[in-house]
DNA sequence: CAATAAATTAGCATATAGGAAATATTTCCC
DNA sequence: GGGAAATATTTCCTATATGCTAATTTATTG
């Protein structure tokens, strides 16, 4: 990590976790006994397709034990289910019919000294985009001390005005309203106007 | 799945995984080194954090013991690491510089009796997100059989004109040049243009 | 090269997980 | 309801993870 000026210096753009910090319980036993019924297992099944004891997986079940992390492998194999899964949290149905309106003008400021960004749908958590309109002021590339960079892909559509795209491993780019430009964001990237007006762009990230 | 008119018909939108079978090794103890040193800790100082003992971090960091799931909890809580984090493979294609321009009326056109698609960036392949802009035909709902529906995530912005996005759950709201939306793309939606001329829209979907 | 810090290993004590079999519980059929 | 089969839980023993202390090896640094 560098950046001295990273696209959105407080705002964490993580997956679809929301709170990292909530110290929730992980009830890996209840979570197990999910799967495993939901799948017409009987311990003794599940026992022959893991290769763990009958009696090793009711412990567990029943959180008498703590299952060492080969025990959690022999279950994620046996089980066709991949680890991160096991301990991601029990997807709360992801159906739902969210939908959050941002009319123009009306996001969430967050300034910087060479980009003006407007957070946008911000009272929506969890998502896997981040949108955001951002107001380029930077007119030279030094106007940036490192290169900005994080984690995830960057989609960058120019809105109003001109500008150039640095990006690590290219040289600079120019474009106009209308262009766009995918890229992956762990490459160091910054934009810089050209117009006499600052450029304005939109820019959705995904981690 | 319904849709008459999808917004995009034969175009997946995948995510970044790609395979799925790929049975790897997964190595935690190298997976948690990794993770310390890249905190700038010492064993002793990771000790005290996570509450287990120094010779206990080695011997997992070098594989020589398989960590209790109670202990993966207390690395995960002291190191702040969530613990999907903690077993997600090393993501393959993590570095990469990719980097694809794409000037603005070149995309891919993609019509339809509603929409009129251009996409964009689709040299690149195994993106997260979808982007493509799209010129909104349709002058009322009954232009569209049904609703249009899809797995993942969607974020709208309007860029010309004047429209009513209408949603499965919500009553139809107007939306006018700078407006966005981010919304659940499996719950119906579908776009109609109230001005004159066609509305122009950029539309994202990530899986 | 010396001095220091950090990491690995060893040995031992203890806590706890894992496996096999006994016991308890539930399910289901008559 | 009773009894048998299936399923789950508990018991007991062994294997192993964890903590502690300390010795040894391996970087780091001046």
């Amino acid at each position: 990590m560098s950046a001295e000026q990273p696209d959105m210096p407080e705002l964490k753009i993580e997956s679809g976790s929301g709170l990292q910090a909530s110290v929730e319980p992980l009830q890996l036993g209840k979570r197990l006994r999910e799967i495993r019924q939901s799948l017409g297992l009987t311990l003794e099944e599940a026992s022959q397709k893991t290769g763990l004891a009958r009696s090793t997986l009711s412990k567990i079940e029943n959180e008498q034990i703590s299952p060492t992390f080969t025990a959690v492998q022999k279950l994620a194999n046996g089980l066709k289910i991949d680890i991160p899964q096991l301990f991601a949290k029990p997807r709360s149905t992801m159906a739902s019919g969210r939908r959050v309106l941002t009319k123009s003008g009306q996001g969430t400021p967050h300034p910087t000294s060479t980009y003006e960004h407007e957070l946008l749908s911000t009272d929506l958590a969890r998502k896997k985009m981040v949108p955001f309109k951002t107001r380029v002021r930077a007119r030279s590339f030094d106007d940036f001390g490192d290169w900005v960079r994080h984690e995830g892909e960057e989609f960058l559509l120019v809105l109003e005005g001109e500008l150039a795209l640095y990006t690590e491993f290219y040289e600079p780019v120019a474009m106009v309203a209308g262009d766009s430009m995918y890229y992956d964001a762990n490459m160091g990237h910054a934009l810089v106007s050209l117009s006499q007006k600052d450029a304005l762009v939109l820019w959705v990230v995904a981690r």
